[in-house]
DNA sequence: AAAATAGTGTCTGTAAGACACTATCAA
DNA sequence: TTGATAGTGTCTTACAGACACTATTTT
């Protein structure tokens, strides 16, 4: 498919783009939001950091582009990513226009096991959100780690858009496994709003709650033992 | 095909696509949803009908582009459109790959007046929500308008949008005049969430209400007077 | 026993929801 | 007066939010 669409169009002169997608891959651990970023080898931006995602190399939905990107980048995933913005801006790439229809995901940790441990390949990063500035920045190890384009704007957006919907939807256990504590749920709401609960309120509301799936937390009769009284095992059943 | 996202632009062949922008304009009239739409002069699709928009001939941002296609179909606008998704299959535009945002937004009928005046431009029509398939419908006069290209999924997908967040933001008031009634109020929330709400309580909730900027519901001190006992006229303040 | 974490009970305020009611206009 | 539309009062239930408390483990 390599025949230029500008000749179907004779009678207009209708601009041409680079459709690109970014993936927004965020994860929960010490109680914090972590999100994959990758140091870019060649100019422009070289040696800072971006989002995982590329220019489209045939025409495709984009929702297959991002399996692909995934697949590449993580070896396998079937978390939800959903698409929550396209940057637009003619100036966001130095080479040219390039439209990146942005996508969030939360994943599990294990699932990102893989990445860290590459060691070359991507990083999880501490994201920290600046309330003030619509841009997000992140560091490894209290470091901050300079990121290429726009891509503080878009993590940026990425948190916003998910503190929006992490309460009504079922996103929140696409950061947990099969099985997690009420303490893990918790954490993964509180680092996605940024703020804290209250732990008795937080319960009482999910124990409570049908969700949209129709299904409810039960305890599994597992316990978590820690360094204090265990907890219990709850999942989606 | 390689597909290593490293080497972008120098060695591979990413695709180009047209990008384009697709506008959903909203109003409503007699307790119902309409939306602008104007029948196709050209192939593809000659004859049926399409929401405003276009391609992008210049390299700009989008919400500037959407600017002037408003400008063109409507004269002048500036109710705040909000993008809400961003089309991209290869297959919806049989003239080649076009990615289309889409927007949407609630306007003022009189605001559309003149579109209807004109006779020869883009028509209001009724809007059917289709709740079981992911297609909306759109019909004047009770005679249904076929749609061109994935229109009726673009309209679907927008006043699902609106409906998660006609409650949470001021976007219903983009369709009323300065000052309103109750009624008109709750009949613009029950013609975007297909259907009836309690009087009684919207009203408690609507006056009860602070709205994200600060201001809240006041009377004017004016009545609009109709068949029955004079409505309160209600504006932000 | 002390520290640490898990989990519960109770009270208060507020908002949702249902329903019946009153108020004010035109014809 | 009747019909029509506008607007209110009241009661019940549910949940948010705050706070103090109890429970079970490890060290």
């Amino acid at each position: 498919m390599t025949s230029n669409p500008r000749l179907l169009f004779p009678r207009e002169q209708p601009a041409l783009a680079h459709p690109a997608i970014d993936l927004v891959l965020l994860t929960v651990s010490d109680g914090g939001l972590q999100v994959v970023v990758r140091e870019r080898e060649r100019p422009p931006f070289e040696g800072r950091w971006t989002l995982p995602g590329r220019l489209i190399e045939e025409p495709a939905a984009f929702e297959l582009a991002m399996h692909e990107v995934l697949y590449e980048e993580i070896g396998d995933l079937d978390a939800a990513l959903r698409p929550f913005f396209t940057f637009s801006d003619p100036a966001r790439d130095p080479r040219g226009w390039v439209i990146s229809t942005a996508f969030v995901a939360l994943v599990r940790p294990a699932w990102l096991a893989r990445v860290t441990e590459a060691g070359l390949g991507p990083v999880l990063a501490d994201v920290t959100m600046d309330e003030a500035r619509k841009e997000a920045r992140v560091m490894t190890g209290g470091v901050a780690l300079p990121l290429a384009f726009d891509h503080g704007a878009i993590i940026d957006a990425a948190v916003r858009h998910l503190r929006g919907v992490i309460d009504g939807t079922m996103i929140a256990f696409d950061a947990l496994d099969y099985a997690f504590t009420m303490l893990e749920l918790q954490t993964v709401h509180e680092s996605v709003l940024g703020k804290p609960l209250s732990k008795p309120l937080f319960r009482k509301r999910m124990l409570a709650r049908t969700f949209p799936d129709g299904r409810s937390l039960q305890t599994t009769g597992d316990e978590h033992r820690g360094s204090g009284r265990p907890a219990a095992f709850y999942t989606l059943a």
